[in-house]
DNA sequence: TTGTATGCGTTATCAC
DNA sequence: GTGATAACGCATACAA
């Protein structure tokens, strides 16, 4: 199949009689081109059915009009808002996106790196895979004259452009507010700390504490309790402790704050009055939930949204050389019943 | 920036002294070629960090090895769901994906076919906006022998490759166990008509009445009950009715569902006792509501995958001419507590 | 304002 | 097996 092959501006320079250049510089909208000429290149144009190929322009021009995403997993909620979020500020500047998942491998967000380099995006942004410890793939980027944009998790020492979330401070605040409601032993589950994102998380828990005079219980600190399961798992440790936690803080996500609700309520543990919990990422489902539960608004498509503009505006100004920026997006706590035993 | 330009194959025959085509030929993995030279183009192309164009490349090949994705928003699950699917059968085969979102409007559908088409994607694929009527940009895609393949929200009248689920016998099953478990009076919470998806499941509703003899009444179909918030105000009507239903089939989402819950909880109704509720799509809320949501599971990631494999196996045998053809999946009835009340 | 000529980086088609 | 050359479709520098 595919079939007839397109009309190019030479089929529609031929039907008028005129020369290529002159389509293609009407077509484009040039400032030198005849009114007239422009109009008539434009009707036959339409008649013919004719459609730029981008791949001639663009190789022409030494630009794609296309930002590569490489994020862990598309079909995840705080990704899929990102990506949302980006689309549509590239859509309204005329970029195009690109998509890969790195399904959290080092390995496949290095081929998806390389096959972004290949397909000659002008931009690539990414979050990195659970697992990624070498940066060499995003130096590469660099080395091939593409615009590199981190996001949530980012290498930090690598200088580039970033968007991020204050996770530390978003940490302190719910810490400190679960204090505020009188929960004494709060527990913190933690993520893998080779990604900042979770090691800042932990800082803020670290540092609330330190403020108001608790102690830092090292029982009370469980790793590795990002999914629902070990959240859950996780629970029924911290739980028949001799003294267990009066809160629990899963500051992995959500998912692991509901693990925590489910092993609490099978057990008869009252929420928010013998056990507070807070969550991570404000999912739909915290909302719903009962008690429903508090958690942290990343703002996640409008995060996607300053990514592209972050782009955009580095554009703007080519002249200047690019200097590594980094915006930090001051996420939001949504409190809710899961912690709220006072007033 | 865009700094000092990339290495081509130029570079690396002029330092090798021999042609830039046996470069290419040895990049490219040809037959004939000199396991040698092969091998030390290789070696060579690594140490000037060579990355080959695919802009080139795919112009010259007249193809682009990218699929174009259109579905109306990319952070809705079941969408973010069916497009990891899509990529990460098509990642396999060595394609990219340009994803687009049409934010349910045709407008805005037809400029990102059209975007698609110029960066001469092999195929696009697509789900339609709630508001597309007129399918004449997708006869456009056609015509650029670029091949299309619809998923879910078809276009019944074009004949193309389509993948959807069996709404009706879905729908069919889930009232049929409604009624199974004794509920009388089902009401309906309907979406737009203009779309299939939601035709069908109403099909699959009055089927299943007529199938058990119960009698179809106007007053418990409500039309347009898409979101959370037009679920509960529909419910708030149904349940005001002079004899008000004993459940309700949220036909169009689980949103819907959601909302049908709340407000017989804000109400006092007891479910399933007293109200039986049936969702659609198996969003991951549904599971953790009290009580947990019958709805009906899409296997979306796996409806994603049949959609690229479909491509791939059309493309397989390109010999022969593309027959219009349908894939049906058949999704799955997930009966949880908020219908259950019998053992 | 318009036309001519050239090149973007690659691959395919010839010769040799 | 290898090299020279043309062509993919478009955009631009330069000449007219």
């Amino acid at each position: 199949m595919q079939s007839k092959k397109r009309t190019t501006i030479y089929d529609i320079a031929q039907k008028l009689n005129i020369a290529a250049s002159s389509v293609s510089r009407a077509l484009s909208n040039s400032s030198h081109v005849n009114e007239a000429t422009k109009k008539l290149v434009l009707k036959t144009a339409d008649e013919l059915n004719y459609k730029r190929n981008n791949l001639a322009s663009n190789l022409r021009k030494g630009q794609s009009k296309t930002i590569g995403v490489v994020v862990p997993f598309i079909n995840q909620n705080f990704f899929s808002n990102v990506i949302a979020g980006i689309e549509d500020a590239s859509y309204q500047k005329g970029y195009n996106l690109i998509i890969c998942q790195s399904n959290e491998l080092e390995s496949k967000e290095i081929k998806c790196v390389n096959t972004l380099i290949n397909q000659h995006v002008d931009c690539i942004v990414i979050s990195l895979a659970a697992d990624s410890s070498d940066h060499r793939h995003l130096q590469n980027i660099i080395d091939n004259g593409i615009q590199l944009i981190q996001f949530d998790r980012v290498a930090d020492e690598l200088e580039t452009l970033k968007v991020i979330n204050d996770n530390e401070q978003a940490s302190f605040e719910a810490v400190s507010h679960m204090i505020a409601q009188g929960y004494k032993r709060i527990a913190l589950l933690e993520g893998p700390q080779n990604l900042h994102i979770f090691s800042q998380r932990k800082t803020g828990y670290l540092n609330a504490l330190k403020k108001f005079d608790m102690p830092i219980l090292d029982e009370l600190i469980i790793e590795n309790a990002w999914t629902k399961e070990l959240g859950a798992k996780a629970t029924r440790k911290l739980l028949s402790l001799a003294r267990p936690p009066g809160a629990i803080f899963a500051s992995t996500s959500d998912f692991s704050a509901l693990g925590v609700l489910e092993v609490a309520s099978a057990m008869g543990i009252k929420v928010p009055s013998e056990l507070g919990i807070c969550g991570y990422s404000n999912e739909a489902f915290t909302e719903i939930t009962s008690p429903s539960i508090t958690t942290i608004d990343q703002f996640s498509v409008y995060m996607g949204q300053t990514v592209a503009n972050l782009y955009f505006q580095e554009m703007a100004n080519k002249d200047t050389e690019v200097v590594p920026k980094t915006i930090s997006i001051k996420p939001k706590l949504i409190v809710r019943s899961s912690t709220l035993r006072k007033g």
